[in-house]
DNA sequence: GCCGTTTTCGGCCCGACTGTTTTCAGTCG
């Protein structure tokens, strides 16, 4: 599929046009467009075949015509000729905080600046001062803008991030005159990472409030210290922001800045179809000025005339339609999650054994679990021998027989070779009760060769479970080169169930998948691969 | 450049903060 490579050129467009000083809502709209291209399902290319490109949510009858022109030809002409007359560096400049569009144009102008380093040097000595609103502190947070970007690293795991929110969580309740305290942004929203973490007060002594946020022993900059508004770094490079608002207004708050910015752009044109306009400080009536306030954000939902939207789906992917048809989702509680088909014991690479894994289980509220070691493929981790792993379901059973409930199930995460066998023979297969494959080699094959491996592994009769089917491992591996439309047929068609891989770094398949997944028809598991006893808690 | 349950033209979310200014432009989220 070419959804990405287009993509790509559609978010490239945006940021060249926001360069070149142009209609910032054109800008807005290319980026729109490319948002879409990203995230639909269907193969673009077969959209545009039919005829239906303008169907695509932003893409109207230009930007449709570029794309018609890209897939076509493999070339975008404006496109091409804009990268052409931009300077490389000057992209990047979008990437520094405190520097938009019209800075960077004056900056490359006046000061011949097209690069980081030029811009630098330009900073260090006293050039920049000399334009028109700049001065010796505008230099002064360029550079140190310039040194967190090059320090920066990609934006955070969610599981990183949690201990960190968790620390300025328990310091912010410490402080006197704080009332209620709550996250928001992609990290209340669950997001697989974030850029940084926001925290919503409310106190009647912003004042003193901020001064001992910005004391906190963690901090180890400060970016913008504001009534309302407070930014600070902690950990070399993590931002967490902190804003104290009104009591009265933290319903509308929470739900503006937990976003997503998309979610809420559809939510505030709802809001004017029934004659209010939405902020995040009140919704008002058009008609009479009226201001209404609302402490809960579920109060805000009610007024707009839609159930409460869990932050964990606000995305504008399709939430805000499905609440007002009244048929949102019902997102599954960790409550009900009643095993883990895919955990390790000491048999292989985990560290504990099959007993404690079990018993942390059982405390853990399930009725089974299924303890999958590797197969011989893996050497690295102690993958069992055929004979081992026999020995190994000999054991389960006979475990299961004094254990009271939960039960254990004996399973592998057996490996997927290079040319789609599996690492144990069919009849092997044939007695463990859960028989998980998934591939740990050879991970930069062709599509169509990966794409019938792993097809090869699904239509195994014994095989009933894909593990981390993409492969991906955030910030580090992409996913693989992999068909993954064409693997789902054929697991809807077999039955064969697709994982969601627990691990932080792994979530594998992404929500976006699993939403395919569920619209296939294609059955789901949530594992956590634990290792451990504590690896379950990943859940 | 996109879009339409009053619209095919005229909107496109909107308020805080900063640095540099005496009133605001630019950036951010």
């Amino acid at each position: 599929m070419k959804n990405y490579e287009v993509a790509r050129i559609l978010w490239e467009m945006g940021d060249l046009l926001e360069l070149r000083d142009g209609n910032r809502f054109k800008v807005v709209a290319y980026r729109k467009a490319a948002r879409s291209a990203e995230t639909m399902k269907d193969d673009i290319e077969e959209v545009w075949r039919e005829g239906e490109l303008e169907t695509i949510p932003g893409v109207g009858k230009a930007i449709a015509k570029k794309i018609e022109e890209y897939l076509e030809t493999g070339k975008m002409e404006t496109h091409d000729r804009l990268v052409e007359e931009t300077p490389p560096g000057l992209v990047e400049l979008l990437l520094i905080s405190g520097l938009g569009p019209k800075t960077i144009s004056r900056l490359h102008k006046k000061l011949g600046v097209s690069s980081i380093d030029e811009l630098e040097r330009a900073a260090r000595e006293h050039r920049v001062r000399r334009l028109p609103r700049m001065g010796a502190t505008s230099e002064a947070n360029i550079l140190k803008a310039i040194e967190r970007y090059k320090k920066r690293s990609s934006r955070i795991p969610l599981n990183v991030a949690v201990p960190i929110a968790e620390e300025v969580l328990a310091y912010l309740k410490g402080i006197e005159g704080v009332e209620r305290l709550s996250t928001a942004g992609s990290f209340r929203r669950g997001r697989e990472t974030v850029g940084d973490i926001d925290v919503l007060a409310t106190s009647t002594r912003p004042g003193d409030v901020m001064k001992a946020f910005v004391k906190m022993p963690m901090v180890e900059d400060v970016l913008v210290k504001g009534s309302t508004k407070t930014s600070v770094i902690v950990n070399e490079t993590v931002q967490v922001d902190l804003r104290i608002v009104d009591s009265r207004s933290f319903g509308t708050v929470l739900q503006y800045f937990t976003g997503s910015k998309d979610h809420n752009v559809k939510l505030r044109g709802i809001a004017l179809q029934k004659g209010y306009s939405l902020s995040e400080y009140s919704l008002t009536r058009l008609g009479d000025q009226v201001e209404l306030f609302f402490e809960r954000e579920e109060d805000v939902y009610a007024r707009l005339g839609l159930p409460y939207i869990p932050p964990e789906i606000r995305e504008d992917e399709g939430e805000i339609e499905a609440a007002m048809a009244d048929a949102l989702p019902k997102l599954i509680e960790r409550s009900e999650i009643r095993g883990d088909l895919h955990v390790h014991s000491d048999w292989s690479d985990g560290r504990n054994t099959i007993e404690e894994m079990a018993e942390a289980a059982k405390a853990a509220g399930y009725e089974y679990i299924a303890i999958c070691d590797h197969s011989p493929g893996l050497s690295i981790a102690g993958g069992l021998s055929e004979e081992r792993l026999l020995e190994k379901i000999e054991f389960v059973r006979e475990l299961n027989e004094s254990l009271e409930k939960i039960t254990v199930l004996a399973g592998t995460e057996v490996d997927i070779r290079a040319d789609g066998r599996l690492d144990y023979s069919d009849e092997i297969l044939a007695r463990c009760d859960v028989v998980v494959a998934a591939i740990h080699s050879a991970r930069n094959q062709k599509s169509r060769i990966m794409t019938n491996r792993i097809i090869t592994a699904v239509e195994n009769e014994h095989v009933d479970m894909i593990a981390h089917p993409t492969g991906r491992i955030i910030g580090v591996r992409e996913p693989y080169d992999v068909d993954m439309g064409a693997v789902l047929e054929a697991a809807a068609r077999t039955g064969t169930v697709m994982e969601i891989n627990a691990y932080p770094a792994r979530l594998d398949l992404n929500d976006r998948w699993a939403r395919i997944c569920k619209e296939m028809g294609v059955k789901l598991a949530i594992n956590t691969d634990a290792h451990s006893v504590q690896g379950l808690d990943l859940m």
